[in-house]
DNA sequence: ACAAAAGTGTTTCAGGTACACCCATGG
DNA sequence: CCATGGGTGTACCTGAAACACTTTTGT
């Protein structure tokens, strides 16, 4: 197995980024349209190769996230989803590719740049949904990302990512409602907000004013942790 | 940035395991001594590279499984924990490991082979300690390994894939306690496991003697995810 | 007979769900 | 003044925790 000429592959590194936000109340994915083969054409996640052998994962996917959005390196929850490996992923030749999934706020459109020629969010059912075919393995990188945030909604403070500095709870009603497909009730996801210790604090004095009474504003707590978490609904679908 | 001469680097992509079990109601991880340099004579997760550029990530970690420990695929939980790929966590240049998590019975103990002069199980508590060093960045990926099992247990049926074919429900508490390194009563503890749908079967006319009331047996039911989950005490610590 | 482990019944209490209701503002 | 969304009170019920108690075996 192990004979003295035998030496392991050296493989491509690429990193690919699930990049999820809320526009409109509805969850988004930002995709780019390749410019190059293989898959000219076709839409995928934005990512890329390791620049050199010195660069870190995590500093490569923050990396091709700036290239791609340009947005601060505030307020954006980044974290490794796995790696994706199978031997015929890319028909150039092996390469592995390890993805990240970002959380951001709402954004404006992103542009074009690189091997690109273009870039835009979508929306999510329009993939999971099959309208829209991705290039490589990465239908199924976007899935897991979907799941990875839907878990992580119900355990951590993760919402809060998906909304600006300050907020509404209302706002981050939506964001649940929007990644879990549901709908809650607000007079309940008011308490349950309110009552998870270090989820939100709120703003003195701040308010927003629509339609109806004002709302208080709230911005993201210190914990990382929801300890009476924010549970999916289970046996009974009354909610709304 | 993108320049007609510069092409991707190559890197070496290595698997590694984290392999649990249970001996003696404690939780143990399968270490090996290694026989090379680097980091020659100190304990390592088992793993490799992988053999060839066109083996797939599970199965180079199937494969290395079977190498240290020769068990049946049959009964086996394996799933990837994350790819590792810090630039200096390896002396001998750029490598990324993808580190896979492994579920299992009660093990005979395993023989060493290949480049390792050593293969044994070992108390994980050692490891957390630091009475134990690790080579690389092994400490880091058992922890995540560690924890990746605990927080599965709460939400999965994990817990049975560190049982074989059968057992008692006594069995199964003594797994949640060993992992979450807790006490749980087992009155409250048996209707849970048995109220769970899908968890749990039970094998009919299947005792088990010891000393005292013979204690049914039970096999792993068909569901992957518990319902009303098994969970971990928060608040009250009064269970013992 | 007794110890020990398996398994059942029951009480208490926290938190989820549902929903009636009041509050504050814009039009 | 009324429509609209913000925010509060509360009844009901499920499930977690605690623990007394019965059952079934080995010695």
């Amino acid at each position: 197995m192990l004979d003295n000429k035998w030496a392991p592959p050296r493989v491509l590194v690429a990193v690919d980024l699930v990049i999820l936000t809320l526009r409109e109340a509805k969850l988004h994915v930002l995709l780019t349209e390749r410019g190059i083969d293989p898959f000219r054409g076709t839409y995928a996640l934005p990512g890329g190769f390791l620049n050199n052998d010195k660069e870190d994962l995590l500093a490569a996917a923050h990396r091709e996230l700036q290239e791609e959005t340009a947005l601060d390196p505030e307020n954006l929850h980044l974290e490794q989803l796995g790696a994706y490996g199978a031997p015929e992923r890319d028909p150039r030749g092996r390469v592995i590719s390890i993805a990240y999934l970002a959380i951001s706020p709402e954004l404006p459109e992103p542009s074009a740049g690189g091997d690109v020629t273009d870039a835009a969010w979508r929306l999510v059912d329009d993939v999971t949904s099959g309208r829209l075919t991705l290039a490589f393995d990465h239908h199924h990188i976007l899935e897991e990302g979907i799941e990875r945030a839907r878990s992580k909604l119900e355990r951590t403070t993760l919402a809060t990512a998906f909304c600006g500095e300050t907020f509404t709870i209302a706002d981050l009603q939506r964001v649940y409602e929007a990644v879990w497909g549901v709908r809650l009730d607000p007079r309940n996801f008011y308490r349950k907000a309110q009552h998870a210790p270090g989820f939100i604090v709120p703003v003195e004095a701040g308010r927003r004013s629509t339609r109806g009474r004002p709302a208080k504003l709230f911005r993201a707590g210190p914990s990382k942790v929801l300890q009476p978490p924010i549970t999916r609904p289970h046996a009974t679908w009354g909610n709304r």
